[in-house]
DNA sequence: AATAATATGTGACTTATGCAACAGAAAAAA
DNA sequence: TTTTTTCTGTTGCATAAGTCACATATTATT
């Protein structure tokens, strides 16, 4: 994912001497964190699931991101501009390495390798985040429920390398993440199945088309 | 836009050794330049109005951001992963800066002051790419026409800090930002009158609630 | 192991949205 | 100016998608 910087030999070969850095751990649903205007949060998840999540006014739940081991989240990536809450929940045990920054690109005045390095491959890592956002742009703009799911296969086929796949989160909160309902998703998985498009056991999709 | 870099005063005040910097201009319809992989090309939009435009194998179009004077665009941007064509049209005579990059974050070897600048800016400048995709995000997972529309209204009403406002595009166009069908957005442009949210006077826009 | 909680799967019904088609207004081109 | 093109505004109809409600399966919790 991370073009050049290998961020797992990073992680676990930080040093820091400015005490900014923060290692939790976090148990299924817990908030782990919320974003917040103004400060400039950065987390790596260290092991584990957790989503952005964003509750609106009527209620609906939207999964913004899905984040897995080694992805990279907080305010850097993300500058809260709408009063809507936006909140990171764990949805299994979660390890997560906080940061936080005084200045995105300044080094650091301790002379903490782990920040300096940090701050060197960000424009990188920010690159990495914009192709992820874009793509889900692409998802959400897709017209149909059927051509977002189409879609979204389509991208886990691709990292997984294999037509056959486990669903990476569940069909419930695949729903929040595609931005349709639930019962109406469900049954455009069972017209895929009829079409003999996609095929379904529990969480594990089959992709049969070519 | 721009948190502290005056983007504005950087354009009018550049110099440049490295003979990668080209000025051009473009009538309306004209396609100002593809997005292809591998190409770091960064664009600056000195006037007019352009859209990033993407046409998928249905033949839905979707303007996927829509650009003004000072809006940067480009593949610096946006990493091509998908076979979509990505172009951005012109919508409007168009003055643009086109800039070819061989590395992002390295100095000019020639000591040319626009690049350097620029990449020292960088971070910054895609950090405020990344609010802008967050925001579309945040439009395109409401989930209905008439979310998606008091949504946008409200976003345009607080940048121009007034609930009365010329929308920035046309109405067809605004249905392939929002990803609905035209009639359909129409229709429910007509209920938001008839709800006394919104009056609309052609394509002059004013917000009626508080 | 028993209980609770959450997720999956489905159906009947309502509503929102897309589609196609067209007329008039506005803007661009001749 | 006149002509052509594009945009706006509207409708009837078909269909996709949301809502609600519930049964069953699966996964946590006690």
């Amino acid at each position: 994912m991370f073009s050049n910087f290998n961020i797992q030999n990073f992680i676990y070969n930080f040093s820091c001497n400015c005490q900014k850095v923060q290692k939790k751990t976090f148990s299924k649903n817990q908030v782990i964190t919320t974003y917040i205007q103004k400060r400039n949060q950065l987390c790596i998840l260290l092991s584990g699931h957790a989503d952005l999540v964003r509750y609106d006014l009527n209620g609906n739940r939207t999964i913004v991101e899905h984040f897995s081991k080694n992805d990279l989240f907080g305010e850097v990536f993300y500058k809260v501009t709408t009063n809507n809450e936006l909140l990171v929940e764990a949805k299994s045990s979660c390890t997560v390495l906080f940061y936080i920054y005084d200045e995105i690109k300044s080094p650091c005045s301790k002379g903490c390798k782990f920040h300096d390095t940090l701050a060197e491959h960000l424009p990188e890592l920010i690159l990495d985040k914009i192709t992820e956002l874009n793509t889900r742009i692409e998802l959400l703009t897709q017209r149909t429920t059927r051509d977002k799911l189409l879609m979204y296969f389509s991208l886990i086929s691709t990292r997984k390398l294999s037509k056959t796949f486990e669903l990476p989160m569940s069909l419930t909160d695949l729903a929040d993440y595609l931005s349709v309902d639930r019962s109406a998703m469900m049954r455009e998985l069972k017209l895929l199945k009829e079409d003999n498009l996609v095929d379904k056991i529990g969480n594990r999709i089959i992709l049969l088309y070519k």
